[in-house]
DNA sequence: TTCAAACATGAAACTTGATTCATGTTTCAA
DNA sequence: TTGAAACATGAATCAAGTTTCATGTTTGAA
C-alpha cells in the first residue's frame, strides 16, 4: 500500500484546506528563500493560521519538505507525460520532453528549487526524484532501441547523462536567464543529443 | 589586481599555519556534514585552535564556506588541465577530462558537495564556479569546430549540456556508487558525446 | 440536537549556535 | 634584546527559530 501523502491526514473539509494552504504557503516561502532562511512562522503567516496549527498536520519542518519534493515529482512527470503523449518517436519524445522541463522550470522555479535543494535537506527525497526519473528514461531507450529508433549503447549512462543535461540547461536558460526562447534552448540541445559532437 | 584569497591574511608563520589549518578542517566538517549541520566550534575544534580564534581569519561563517568554493575551483581546473595537457584531438580531450573530472569527484567528495551546496549558501559563487567551466568549454568548442575537429552547433548549450552530463554522472557514478569504474562510465558517456542517440 | 473527536490558538519554553571581548601570549623587525 | 603588532583563548552574550501546551472553538455522525 501507497501512503499517498506525508504528514497527519485531516478528517474535516476544514483540516483538508488548512493542510492544503499550510502547503502552498511552504512552496512559496522555501521556494523563494531557502529551507534554512524560512521559518515556520513564515509558512503560517502566509497560509494565515497560528503557528500550533502547522504542528497538527506536520511533525517537523523537514516533514513538510519532503512532501514538497514528492509533490514536485508527481508534477514534473504528469506535465511531461502530458506534453508527450502520443508521440511516436523517441527520440521526438525526448526533445519535446527536454521543452516542457524546461519550459516547466520556468513556471515553477519554487518546486524547482525545492528539489534541488533537498539534496541538502532529505538526500533521500532527492535520491528517490531522480531514480524514478532515470528508470523511467532507461526503460524508455531500452524499448526504442528495441524499436531500432536508436543506437544501442549504455541507457543508464544515457538516462543521467539526459537527466543532468535537462537539469543544468533547465538552470542556466530556464531559471537564471529567460533571454534564450525555450524552442532555441530545445533545438540546439537535440541536434547535440541526436548527432553528438562529432564531425 | 586579482585577491588570492578571502579572510584576513596572516602576516606570521604561525598565522599562516593557523589559517590552514582552518580552512582544512572546515573543508572536511562541510564537506561531510554540510554547511547547517556543521559548527564554527566542530571547525575549531578539529583544527585544534579556540573559537575566537577563527574570528580572526574570517569574518563568518559563510566568509570560509565561500573561499572552500574557489578552490575547489582552482584544484578541479588544475587537477584536469593537468590530465588533458598535451592532448591535441578535442574530443579525445574531453574524453580524458570527463574521466578526470568523475576520478576527481570520487577523491574529492567533500570539496564536491561544498560546491553543489554553495547554490544555497552563496549562489554568486556558485555561478562563478560554473560560469568560468563554461566559459572554458566554450572556447575550447569554438577553436575545435574552427580546426574541424567537431561538428559547428551551438557551444554554448554544448558547453551548459556537458556540464551537466558531467556533474550528474560524476554525483551517480563518482558518489552515490562507485561500482563501476570510471572507465567504463567514460566510455559509455563517450559514445553518446560523439555520435548521439541516432542510430 | 449533541458531544466526542478534530481542529485552532499563540505566548512561552527551550535549543541551538554564531559572534564578541577582555585578557593573555608569541612573533619578529629594528 | 625589546616592544608593538599579531595571534590565541573560551566563557559569556545574544539572537534566532522550532516546538510545546493549556485553553478554547468547530465539525459532523449518530
Amino acid at each position: 500500500m501507497q501512503i499517498a501523502s506525508e504528514g497527519k491526514t485531516p478528517k474535516t473539509k476544514r483540516g483538508i484546506k488548512t493542510k492544503a494552504k499550510l502547503l502552498e504557503a511552504a512552496e512559496i516561502e522555501f521556494g523563494s528563500r531557502g529551507f534554512h532562511e524560512c521559518m515556520i512562522a513564515d509558512i503560517t503567516r502566509r497560509a494565515g493560521v497560528a503557528m500550533g496549527t502547522f504542528y497538527i498536520y506536520y511533525e517537523s519542518k523537514e516533514e513538510i519538505f519532503r512532501e514538497l519534493v514528492s509533490h514536485m515529482g508527481r508534477l514534473t512527470r504528469s506535465y511531461i507525460a502530458q506534453k508527450i503523449s502520443g508521440i511516436e518517436s523517441r527520440l521526438e519524445a525526448e526533445k519535446q520532453g527536454l521543452k516542457a522541463y524546461i519550459e516547466f522550470a520556468r513556471e515553477n522555479k519554487n518546486l524547482y528549487r525545492i528539489v534541488m535543494e533537498s539534496q541538502f535537506v532529505a538526500l533521500d527525497a532527492f535520491k528517490e526524484y531522480y531514480h524514478v526519473f532515470a528508470n523511467a528514461y532507461e526503460t524508455n531507450l531500452n524499448s526504442s532501441v528495441e524499436k531500432g529508433q536508436i543506437r544501442a549503447g549504455n541507457n543508464e549512462i544515457r538516462a543521467w547523462s539526459l537527466i543532468g543535461l535537462s537539469t543544468y540547461l533547465g538552470l542556466r536558460f530556464g531559471i537564471w536567464d529567460e533571454q534564450m526562447p525555450a524552442q532555441e534552448v530545445t533545438d540546439a540541445a537535440f541536434d547535440f543529443i541526436e548527432n553528438g559532437l562529432k564531425p
